[in-house]
DNA sequence: ATCTTTTTAGAGTATATACTCTAAAAAGAT
DNA sequence: ATCTTTTTAGAGTATATACTCTAAAAAGAT
């Protein structure tokens, strides 16, 4: 593999675990034992290095996001949607955790983002139209196909933050696990279910049980105010 | 009013205009035409200034997210909250937004937000048991009510950052105008209304009507990708 | 009027960070 | 085998930032 392949990889690790303001380029050349300089050979900046993960995790996202155009879409591609989305929202997590600064720091980035969120309404929004089609949604107006697309993201892209806001614990890694992404899923499924078709409802709740888990708040402690 | 209390307004303005991050204790001073040093009299440092604003952001939630004692509750106290939480969210924006950095960087920020975020999932939850105690809502399910309240937290919580991160100019206070602010009413409502008896389905819908917004996604222009 | 406490200014400092520059080593081409 | 290009190390730098320290001014108490 190219160094500055490994530059970026190492580069995602290291943003996922610590944030990525708290991740130096004196950081990032540490920790690959390399020198600073050699880094800035390959990467005329942190900017520079950011803008390629982002675009990394751009065209994952843009290569699932799709109506299958062959078949008429089924419940079960509305799970893989999920989980690909929250596969990929873990695998990038320091991007949703950070976005405010990111964005604010580089121009370009900021352009693309607001394309891809765009891009990803839209996408959500052909998927609700394509289930309406195919009888698993019950049909709605276009203003109401939106207010879904845009809740729908709303949910997903807070949930990584949400899941490290409320966890005790400053390390990430044991609080922010697999199954606790997982119950995003099932969230989603929640806010999804109440609009499908009688007949759909007993399948999507049988698979959505699959996602729950309920380890997410953890201590049940009393509040202090009511 | 006191130096003191200067200061915690100072930052918050501060801190909401240019985020937290870009806004140093220097920067705090020379605003207010005093001293580093006399700030640092006031203050031990920043964590401390953040902190106090956040108590005042928590005391002013806690404030209003309570159900009604000494009368049913109505469709019209919904709509009050929503308008309340959507106010405070406007009046400390930064805090959603930096909030990844901030409770990163002060373990009492981060427990006492822990237990804010559990009481306001609980506060959500009270309300949507009372609503379904006046025939409001349709009963639903603890597990149920919970989901819908964590969803709802996530789409509150998130629409500040959304609202930055969409629009194409870094100047906050022109991309972000009180009405696209209120249209996050309109989606929670959107979220919710299905879940009201038909009775009530169509105040719901006709108060909903005046919180809509449609400049929020800048422009119509075609996405790159499909 | 004098003493004490609070508030302020302003210069200064340690530290982290993003990034530069130069020279040498390694790799590749012919 | 020699030349050219790519890659690397490592020392160094400008800058911003959070914060400290000291001395003087202002305010308050009696």
């Amino acid at each position: 593999m190219k160094t500055k392949d490994k530059i970026v990889l190492t580069s995602l690790e290291l943003f996922n675990t610590n944030g990525e303001r708290n991740v130096s380029t004196n950081h990032i050349a540490a920790h690959m034992g390399m020198s600073p300089g050699n880094l800035y050979y390959h990467f005329r900046n942190k900017s520079d290095i950011i803008y390629e993960i982002f675009k990394n995790y751009e065209l994952l996202v843009d290569s699932y996001l799709h109506v299958p155009s062959d078949r008429p879409i089924h419940i079960h591609d509305l799970i893989s949607y999920l989980d690909a989305v929250f596969n990929g929202l873990w695998a990038y997590r320091f991007i949703h955790r950070d976005l405010e600064h990111l964005l604010s720091s580089d121009e370009r980035l900021r352009d693309d983002y607001r394309h891809f969120t765009l891009r990803c309404l839209e996408g959500i929004q052909r998927i609700i139209l394509a289930m309406e089609k195919s009888a698993i949604y019950r049909p709605m107006a276009e203003q109401q196909r939106k207010s879904k697309a845009l809740n729908t993201w709303l949910i997903v892209t807070n949930w990584m933050t949400y899941l490290k806001s409320i966890h005790v614990s400053e390390n990430a890694e044991e609080a922010l696990s697999r199954k606790s992404i997982q119950h995003g899923v099932y969230l989603v499924l929640d806010y999804v279910i109440p609009y499908l078709y009688e007949d759909k409802r007993e399948l999507a709740l049988e698979l959505q049980e699959k996602y729950r888990f309920d380890g997410i708040a953890p201590k049940p402690e009393l509040s202090k105010a009511s």
